[in-house]
DNA sequence: CTGAGTGCAAACAGTTTGCATTACT
DNA sequence: AGTAATGCAAACTGTTTGCACTCAG
């Protein structure tokens, strides 16, 4: 795959995230304010991770006068369809990412020293999370993983 | 094994592990206050994973007249010497408990209606983090798994 | 005796909420 | 037009910090 090809598939992605979360927020009775949209486009754009006010100060930089509450309840919405995942790398704030229809996911790895997130997938990892899943007298909905090191820059440092 | 045997193996655990606690907080240089050991006791007596708020008003009730923000410096402490785990949730509030000098650990699920928090352990899940800290770039050395779903009081209700 | 540790209260950061106003549908 | 959604500011919650006082070593 070719870099250009490679830009194209991540933007379709989320584009074709941002199309589906404007569908199920219709449906579901909401309408596709000009805050709230500004807010799924930010989603969608987005390659890491992000807190609320990083959402906000995005857009208001970009000329939208959002309010932070407004970003907050927007995000809330979003969580209970189903449209984005809530995750807390213990930073003192939340971040929020695009949740794939398809359910395909990814974890995360946070530098003790800098406070960097990247993203892995593991197909062991999910089948070890299944294993137990079906153990467990709970009804398992979802999970999260969180690894915590030194990331590669600091590592060397 | 009997419960008697489960239990007081249970206890001792606990009491081994304070009584490690003090003194690793002996050797970093630290004094061995009243509230500093009342928060490990009150740790080593727990069960579950515990929020700094809990701590001080399961002592509070007990007699003591600690503060708030001396729980907080305690556990603060204690992570800084690797004697704790700290554990987010999600629920708002960080979770403590204490982590045994053998490194053996377990991991939590938390039930998304009541917020009940249960414990497992998992051999193959160890195994598959294991792994993927190996590929990453990342000098990993740590890790926290949550699965979320329905604990089995709100899964039959 | 001396300073590490404490308790209190005030300061903080992130998030939520009440309310008058705005703007989708 | 009617009402969901917004923006602001105030309220809240969990956590941290400044400071005078206390007590372990």
């Amino acid at each position: 795959m070719t870099i250009a090809a490679a830009l194209t598939s991540k933007a379709d992605t989320g584009q074709r995230w941002a199309d589906h979360a404007h569908a199920v927020i219709r449906a579901a009775g909401h309408r596709s304010s000009a805050p709230r949209s500004a807010v799924v486009q930010t989603l969608a754009a987005q390659s890491c991770v992000r807190s609320a006010r990083e959402i906000g100060d995005s857009l208001r930089r970009d000329g939208s006068e959002i309010g932070i509450a407004t970003v907050y309840r927007a995000l809330e919405l979003l969580d209970e369809l189903g449209l984005v995942q809530r995750l807390d790398v213990g930073e003192g704030s939340a971040r929020f990412e695009p949740a794939l229809p398809t359910g395909e996911h990814h974890h995360h790895v946070v530098c003790d020293r800098c406070g960097q997130v990247s993203q892995f997938e593991d197909e062991g990892l999910e089948a070890a999370i299944d294993r137990i899943a079906e153990r467990l007298a709970y009804r398992v909905g979802a999970h999260d993983v969180i690894l915590r090191g030194a990331c590669p820059d600091c590592a060397s440092a």
